[in-house]
RNA sequence: GCCGGCAUAGCUCAGAGGUAGAGCAACCGCCUUGUAAGCGGUAGGUCCUCGGUUCGAAUCCGAGUGCCGGCUCCA
């Protein structure tokens, strides 16, 4: 039995301690040795970063993190968060300071009350005051106040902002303070013990923001940062950061001749052959896996009068974001969406609950008036295609057709080497149409489609649809980065709002559910995701040139010509390298294209029938009969395989 | 949409109140080439657009457009 005032804390271990409740994390890390209470920067109670000056009322699994562990980079970044309110407020001591960010997995962030934006010299300054603060290492005290107290504090030192801060925080809830120095703000923690355990700090950047992010209030002077225990973790930071932009498909697609921008049309993608060519051939698999779904592809309409978009519901909710046109007096909309066009489809006959599910797939264009400041690159555009489908099927449906959504895109996912998805299920919005109950049932099919099989899945209330639940999957790319990419949405509005209905086995109409599901999201964002993913390597299904034939001279030029042809003969796509360049340049020029594979051919390989190969990975396969050659990329060109085929796999 | 920054050759960038520069790419020629840049030459600019200041503007000022970073929003 643990008496009532006394706490069981299981230790990483799984040895138990037991302490008197109110006991602090840095008194438990002190008796267990002193080095560990010496290096430790904070702590976790079950999963949940705890402030080591925090008495813990209640015991779980605890550890201790020291300037050793992973995850004191958090801990770090939070504490430098409170160096920068600091060096701001010494440099320029009229500065009011706001609030600090929530997540402090990579970066930290102030803003201020300042009546400039700051330049990147200031940032230089602040950067060297906060070095200079951590030099002086004071301590981070944990302090609990009442709320007038607090209130004392900050009217002192004429913080408006603070005191509305103060007001924020809910009647009853502890108010504490966190202090280094003469510094002071009011702040859950957790926190470090001494500044100078916020080994590397540097600032990134500066921008305006609005004071709780709303465009109604006064503008604030926002500093970003990042801080690490040692400066070889900043360096790796900014290393990582250099990776990411050397990924960046805004530069990669240009340099790689797929895509350009034109300011006559902003935020619309041009796609160049060769990024057409991967274009098409993302729809071409994804029309494949439709086919094999009984999903039956449609073709509708770019422009349809205004009326459609108020049975929709798109002018009442969407219209900012739509362009429109008028002619011979009518007024019309271009489709930012699919999905009524499709209930127009559906409407013209009488449907049997026999005919569903009925599944129209469409990868007609869309146009969004997006904001100018929101776009970017093919992540963000005002012209793209959906790999779009809507289902409609009865109540009893639903979850076998949520499935069938689900396995698509995990298949999907696979083939592009995704491997780390997380699946999540947005339920009920506070602002949304339709009865509980109904709610209570979509909900549960989602879960249950889920659940029966295995996909574990969070759950992100409130975040489903006005219209309905929604099931959301996210992948994280080959450097660390999430990208939100499915969805599959439950809809009980439409068929609605367009009066859909099927004759049910009791001979009574009955309104079908709608299902709205995306695999790739937008082709363009994926195509962009993808470009970051691979880095412009593209596996060799979906290579713009799978194989540059590099003849050694002008001599050889007549033999590569027919070496391409063969390889263009089961389907591949081929360049020959004619210019009057050294191999070496060849190869370069290839490389930098990212060409899977570099056939070179010369006086031997002529005379053998066969092409030296070369990896853009810069293998060397050697010489390779060409027909052999060309069956095997073929066939993996067929299997839609990621990786390159490797030697002894060809020929 | 809001705040800040940027805009010079196809690309990357230098310059700066007095006739506009480099490297790479392009084009021409020489070389006939063996696994990431051979050599020489030629051409290429409304210095984003419009307006203003000035004897003179790519340069200073204003407005607009586009792009970039943030905010808000989102596929």
């Amino acid at each position: 039995m643990t008496p009532p005032d006394e706490i069981v804390l299981t230790l990483p271990d799984g040895s138990e301690r037991r302490v008197p409740a109110g006991t602090t994390p840095l008194a438990v890390a002190a008796s267990i040795g002193k080095r560990l209470a010496a290096d430790a920067v904070g702590a976790e109670l079950d999963g949940r970063p705890v402030d080591l000056r925090l008495p813990l009322a209640r015991g779980g699994r605890f550890r201790i993190f020291t300037t050793k562990s992973p995850e004191a980079g958090e801990f770090v970044r939070h504490s430098a968060e409170h160096l920068l309110a600091d060096a701001v407020r010494r440099l320029w001591p009229e500065s009011e300071y706001d609030a600090g960010r929530q997540d402090h997995s990579e970066k930290f962030q102030y803003d201020f009350r300042f009546p400039r934006a700051f330049t990147p010299e200031d940032l230089e300054r602040i950067e060297e005051t906060m070095r200079a603060i951590a030099a002086e290492d004071a301590p981070f005290e944990r302090v609990e106040v009442s709320r007038a107290e607090a209130e004392t504090i900050f009217r002192e030192k004429g913080f408006t902002l603070k005191l509305e801060r103060l007001r924020d925080i809910p009647e009853g809830e502890t108010i504490t303070l966190f202090r280094h120095g003469g510094f002071v703000d009011l702040c859950r923690g957790p926190h470090v013990q001494r500044a100078g355990q916020v080994g590397a700090v540097k600032l990134l950047e500066a921008s305006g923001v609005y004071f709780k992010g709303d465009e109604r209030n006064e503008r604030l002077q926002r500093i970003y940062g990042t801080a690490f225990v040692t400066a070889e973790q900043l360096e790796a930071y900014e290393q990582a950061a250099a990776e990411a932009r050397a990924r960046d498909h805004r530069r990669l697609g240009p340099e790689l001749d797929l895509f350009s921008f034109n300011p006559l049309a902003p935020a619309s993608p041009f796609f160049h052959p060769k990024g057409a060519a991967v274009y098409t051939r993302l729809i071409d698999y994804v029309r494949e896996l439709n086919q094999k779904n009984g999903y039956g592809e449609v073709v509708t309409p770019q422009i349809l009068d205004v009326e459609l978009w108020h049975t929709s519901g798109h002018w009442d909710n969407y219209r900012e974001n739509m362009f429109f046109t008028e002619l011979d007096e009518r007024q019309y909309a271009v489709k930012p969406m699919n999905c009524p066009t499709h209930c127009l489809i559906y409407k013209t006959a009488k449907r049997s609950y026999r005919d569903l599910p009925i599944r129209y797939a469409d990868f007609g264009r869309l146009h969004r008036y997006e904001r100018s400041g929101v776009t970017s690159g093919l992540t963000r555009v005002r012209s793209f295609a959906q790999d779009d489908a809507h289902v409609y099927c009865t109540d009893e449906q639903v979850e076998a057709e949520v499935l069938r959504a689900v396995g698509i895109i995990l298949e999907i996912y696979r083939t592009f080497e995704f491997t780390d998805v997380a699946i999540g299920v947005g339920t009920r919005p506070q602002k949304r149409v339709g009865a509980d109950e109904q709610w209570d049932v979509a909900e549960a099919a989602l879960c249950r489609a889920l659940d029966n099989n295995g996909l574990a899945y969070s759950l992100n209330e409130g975040d489903g649809a006005f219209y309905g639940p929604k099931i959301d999957f996210r992948v994280r790319d080959a450097i660390g980065r999430q990208w939100q990419l499915g969805t599959v949405q439950l809809d009980y509005q439409l068929p609605q709002r367009f009066d859909l209905e099927y004759v049910a086995a009791d001979g009574a109409a009955h309104r079908p559910v709608m299902i709205h599901r995306a695999m790739l999201g937008s082709v363009e964002r994926f195509f962009g995701i993808l470009i970051e993913h691979t880095a412009g390597a593209f596996p060799l299904w979906l290579a713009p040139v799978q194989a540059a034939v590099l003849p050694l001279s002008e001599r050889f030029l007549d033999y590569g010509l027919e070496v391409a042809r063969r390889l263009r003969a089961r389907g591949l796509r081929v360049e020959v390298d004619d210019s009057n360049e050294k191999l070496g340049y060849k190869i370069r020029r290839a490389q930098l294209a990212k060409v899977p594979y570099m056939l070179v051919v010369g006086e031997k390989e002529r005379a053998a029938g066969t092409a030296a190969i070369r990896l853009r990975t810069g293998e060397d396969l050697g010489p390779l009969p060409v027909e052999g050659l060309a069956a095997r990329l073929a066939r993996q060109v067929e299997l839609r395989g990621a990786a390159l085929p490797a030697a002894g796999e060809i020929g």
